[in-house]
DNA sequence: TTTGAGAAAATGAACGTTCATTCAGTGATA
DNA sequence: TATCACTGAATGAACGTTCATTTTCTCAAA
C-alpha cells in the first residue's frame, strides 16, 4: 500500500539520523537502507525539506500524545505533574531514535519559524499543568520561563546522558532521583498541615 | 601580523556561525566576510574541520578560564558555587555567537570521540566542587549524573530562552531566580542552627 | 482461465548546483 | 632577482532533484 512506504521512508529517515546523524543523511543513503531507489521518495515527498518536517510533527505528536494519556483531572497537581514527567521519560527511553532526531532538527537548515517557535513548547502540556499549580502556591514562584528551564533543561540533558550511557535512567533508583529532584526544583516543600491524613 | 590574520578568520567563523547558522557556513563566504580569499584560509588552517576543531577548543578554553577565575578558596562550599554559577552565564550571556557555536558544534559531523566526551564535562570546575559539597553534607544526595544534568541543563535551556528573548537574563530579578533556583535545586536547605551568625 | 492493454509505481542515470580544496599566477618587498 | 603572502579560477566530489524508461499491477474481454 502506498502509505506502507511512506512508513518504511520514515522509519528508515529515523534509523539513519540515529546511526549516522543529520549532516550524513542524504537522500541515496535513505533509498538505499529502504530498499528503494532516490526517485521513488518523490512519488511520497515533495523535497528532502518536506520529509523531514513531516516526520518532525509525526514524532512530535506522538509525544504529545503519550505525555497528554497519562493526564487524570482526579489526581491532582501533583499526581498529574509526576505522571506526565514519566510519561516524557517513559516515552523517549526506548525511542533514541526520535530523541536524537529531535534534537539535530532543532539545528537543520529546515526548520520553519514556527517549528522553532515549537521547541519550548515541547512539553507544553506540562507547562499549563505548572500554571495551574502555581496559582495554588504549589508552585516555586520562580518566573515561567525559568520553571521551564529546569524542567525542560534537565529532562534534556538527563536524556542526552543516558544515551552517552553516563547513568542508566532504566535504574529505578536513578529514575526515582531524577523525578524528585524535579519535584524538588520545581515545587514547594509540602507543607505537612496540609498533607492529605489517610486515616484521619 | 600570521596570528592576526588566524584570529580575523576564527572569529569571522563565529560571526557566520551567530547569523547564517552552522550548515550554512562555507569557505567562500567566510573569506568574503573576513576580507580575504578562499585560498588564504588554507595557509592558516589544514582544512575546514580543524578550523571549527580549533575555534572549538578556544571557546571552551577561555569559558573554563572565566568560570576557574571565579574561584576563591575562602568562601566556602556555597559561595563559590553561586560564584561559578554566574560566572558561566556572565561568559555566555554578552556571547551570543559563543553560546550558538558551541551548541551547534556538538552536532557537527567533524566532533572528535573526545570532545563528544567533553561536551558534559563543560562545567568540570563545578562539578568538582559539587563533589566536595556532597561530601559536607551541603549538597542533595542524589546522584551525580543528576546533578550534573539540573545544573547543565537549566543553565542551557535558559541561556538558549535568553537568546531566543523567551526571558530576559539582564533582569536582576530573573538572574536572581534563576540562581535561586539551582541553587534550591542542588543543595539541601541550609540549616538555621548552621547558619554562620553575623554578631555572635 | 488466459490475454493484453492501459494505469500506476518504481527505477536509476543524468543534470545542475554547491562546496571544500588545490595550485598556477600576481605583485609587493627586500 | 628571490621571497613571500596572497589570490581566485579550476577541480572534482557530493548532493538534491528530475524524468525518460521499465516493471508491476489491474481488470475487462475473450
Amino acid at each position: 500500500m502506498a502509505s506502507d512506504k511512506k512508513q518504511l521512508i520514515l522509519s528508515t529517515v529515523l534509523d539513519l539520523v540515529k546511526q549516522t546523524g543529520f549532516y550524513h543523511l542524504n537522500m541515496k543513503a535513505i533509498a538505499e537502507r529502504a530498499g528503494i531507489s532516490a526517485g521513488t521518495i518523490y512519488l511520497y515527498f515533495k523535497s528532502k525539506e518536506e520529509l523531514i518536517n513531516e516526520l518532525y510533527q509525526t514524532v512530535l505528536g506522538e509525544f504529545n500524545q503519550a505525555v497528554l494519556h497519562s493526564y487524570a483531572p482526579e489526581v491532582g497537581f501533583s499526581g498529574n505533574f509526576e505522571a506526565m514527567l514519566r510519561a516524557a521519560v517513559d516515552f523517549y527511553l526506548p525511542r533514541k531514535d526520535y530523541f536524537s532526531f529531535i534534537e539535530q532538527y532543532t539545528y537543520a537548515p529546515f526548520l520553519f519559524k514556527e517549528s522553532q517557535e515549537e521547541n519550548f513548547s515541547l512539553l507544553l502540556p506540562i507547562f499549563k499543568l505548572l500554571r495551574q499549580g502555581k496559582k495554588e502556591g504549589l508552585v516555586k514562584a520562580f518566573p515561567e520561563p525559568v520553571l521551564i528551564s529546569i524542567i525542560h533543561g534537565t529532562l534534556n540533558t538527563i536524556l542526552k546522558m543516558h544515551f552517552a550511557h553516563k547513568l542508566d535512567l532504566r535504574k529505578k533508583s536513578v529514575y526515582q532521583s531524577f523525578c524528585t529532584a524535579v519535584r524538588e526544583a520545581v515545587t514547594n516543600p509540602a507543607n505537612k498541615d496540609s498533607l492529605p491524613t489517610p486515616h484521619p
